[in-house]
RNA sequence: CGGGGCGUAGCGCAGUCUGGUAGCGCACCACACUGGGGGUGUGGUGGUCGCAGGUUCAAAUCCUGCCGUCCCGACCA
């Protein structure tokens, strides 16, 4: 590539719009321009990147046995009705009709299709298992992109799916995606975790993100000091007491607590720890009537826990706060268990409490000295897990404790059961003749979102800084004055040849820029590898280079230079 | 969808409160100088001031409506 026929838009000046690190470089650097809200070009220097991303995701996944298809992004809506989700999805799928008045949805996600291929074409166990994998756009439209292609509405994801007869099939086939996973990730030179997830709406069981550490991550991870155990928060769990404290031997006293609504004015005007205080909020509940969660002052409900436990309405709503007061006589802020005729759910860790605080369910008064059993009954079923861990809480696996680092989302595998081969009809005869519904799996990588992810592990102050893996090209030869010097112009062009010779990939800055801006966008664009050519070192048969990742430039004789780029 | 910004040249912005010739820096074009970290000078190109109505002798500026876009919360690769 010659800098001077490259669409290659560097800016000097930070856009506006750009936020995080990867936004703001991918368009300083010429990558992406924004055509609307989550919807971008990918410029030539981008497209190399996506493309070297692609092909390292192929290559692993062809030798983990899967195959590649490729299916429409526009699909029709008798597919998504016959699954159910044609309603269930809601605004997040765009939809269109055709000249026929047919409808369609342009594809957020392809288990409709895949399954229904498969249904026609697969009638044997014999023929299973199958892994099938397409790398495709797909269109979700978010209620908010944000981060530039780190949460667009277009973008490439690399979708596989698999079919089984039986959960031992199933298995293995996740263990060989998450090995994948993993292969592809450390071949792209990045840190990750692959940590338990909630399988979201899609549905299914058993179910691993894997997530990039970046502190610009969306995602909160959880894991152990000690062993391999590493859950997003949502879904990360601690090791729970067995039973509920015994009373301690305070007395129950109900205080006055004007204008303390909060735990932290509570605990601030009593003078006692938020670890003694316990809160109390209300949901939905399955009947329609307000549930009670109870917590430790100082712990946050989790809301995914929350919702999935019987009797609390799923999506999770908290309680109106004028019904409440109908109901117990005291506005939020004031509420807790003592005397409370609602349902409750008790996190272990509140169970946990003794002379406690809470709301006395009067405005304005809290008790202290309360103690479950003696003041308020406790049934064990009722005792679950509400809260989201916090850090130093022991790990689930009993070895070690937990810590918090941030991540994004980059790939996800989930097992998805018979969901879709279900509805969808998916079945082959088994070895006994008996008609099967298929096992199913679902494999996930965004592809265009990993670019983002890598920029935001790999950069600088001055750029981007590429693994060798997936750089645009290898190595950026920086030719000062080429379009004034010959000899420059004459080494320049040779070192170009050479390089592609050896079978790497050069960008050769042959633009009559001065030299400092030509550092500048070497910077910017972060190839691994500058080898900068100017009058002064060809004057001693020398060039200097440098790593994008080191500080300094050194002299290497021309006819040497080549041999540095291994070293 | 709720809350908060912003929309003036390719990019970054001023001008809007207080209506009166549309500006600055960078970029771009030409020429000259310069030539190892975004250089200097001279001269230029480029804008229906997001769109539509309204008020006014006069609107980037005031009023109404709409659109776009960004950020913060609920969704997800």
């Amino acid at each position: 590539m010659r800098a001077s026929q490259l669409l290659m838009p560097t800016m000097k000046e930070d856009p506006a719009d750009a936020d995080i690190a990867s936004h703001r470089l991918m368009l300083r650097a010429g990558l992406i321009r924004q055509v609307a809200s989550g919807i971008y070009n990918w410029l030539p220097l981008g497209v190399r990147v996506l493309h070297k991303i692609e092909a390292i995701v192929r290559e692993e996944l062809h030798a983990s046995g899967a195959q590649e298809v490729l299916m429409p992004v526009v699909q029709p809506a008798t597919l998504w009705r016959e699954s159910g989700r044609w309603d269930v999805m809601g605004p997040e799928l765009a939809r269109l009709i055709d000249r026929h008045d047919n409808e369609f949805c342009l594809s957020p996600t392809q288990e409709e299709v895949i399954t229904d291929l498969v249904r026609r074409e697969i009638q044997s166990y014999r023929e299973l298992p199958r892994n099938l994998f397409q790398i495709q756009t797909k269109f979700r439209d978010e209620i908010r992109p944000r981060f530039g292609v780190m949460r667009s509405r277009e973008f490439i994801m690399k979708d596989g799916y698999s079919f089984h007869i039986d959960q031992d099939s199933m298995d293995e086939t996740y263990r060989a995606m998450y090995d994948c996973y993993s292969r592809i990730l450390e071949r792209l030179g990045l840190e990750f975790r692959a940590v338990e997830a909630d399988s979201g709406n899609i549905g299914g069981d058993n179910s691993h993100e894997f997530q990039v550490l970046a502190d610009s991550g969306e995602d909160t991870i959880a894991y152990s000091t000690v062993s391999d155990y590493a859950a997003n928060l949502e879904k990360a769990t601690t090791v729970f007491p067995s039973a509920p404290a015994a009373p301690g031997d305070g007395a129950l006293a109900k205080v006055a607590t004007p204008d303390a609504r909060t735990i932290a004015a509570v605990a601030e005007l009593l003078d006692v720890p938020a670890t003694s205080c316990v809160k109390t909020l209300f949901v939905e509940g399955e009947d329609g009537g307000p549930i009670g969660l109870i917590l430790r002052g100082d712990h946050e409900l989790n809301e995914l826990k929350a919702q999935k436990l019987p009797g609390v309405a799923a999506p999770l709503r908290f309680a109106d706060p004028e019904d409440l007061r109908g109901r117990i006589g005291a506005g939020v802020g004031s509420l807790g268990p003592v005397g409370l005729s609602l349902p409750m759910l008790v996190d272990h860790s509140a169970a946990q409490c003794t002379d406690f605080v809470c709301g006395a369910n009067e405005d304005g008064f809290h008790y202290t000295g309360a103690n479950w059993g003696r003041d308020v009954a406790l049934d064990v079923e009722a005792v679950v897990d509400l809260r989201n861990v916090v850090p130093g809480d022991p790990s689930p696996d009993g070895q070690g404790e937990l810590a918090f680092t941030r991540g994004i989302e980059i790939g996800h595998i989930f097992q998805l059961g018979k969901k879709y081969s279900d509805t969808l009809g998916a079945s082959v005869l088994s070895q006994e003749g008996r008609e099967e519904t298929l096992l199913m799996g679902c494999y996930g990588i965004g592809i265009t979102r990993m670019v983002a992810a890598i920029i935001e592990q790999k950069h600088d102050e001055q750029g981007i800084c590429w693994p060798e893996a997936v750089a645009p090209a290898d190595v950026h030869i920086v030719a000062l004055n080429y379009h004034k010097s010959d000899a420059v112009r004459a080494a320049a062009d040779q070192l170009y040849a050479d390089i592609h010779a050896s079978g790497r990939t050069a960008l050769l800055d042959d633009r009559p820029e001065r030299p400092g801006v030509k550092f500048a966008d070497a910077d910017l664009i972060g190839l691994p590898h500058r080898i900068t050519v100017g009058d002064r070192g060809l004057k001693n048969n020398e060039v200097e280079y440098r790593r994008r990742i080191d500080a300094d430039n050194v002299s290497v004789a021309l006819g040497d230079v080549l041999q540095s780029l291994d070293g």
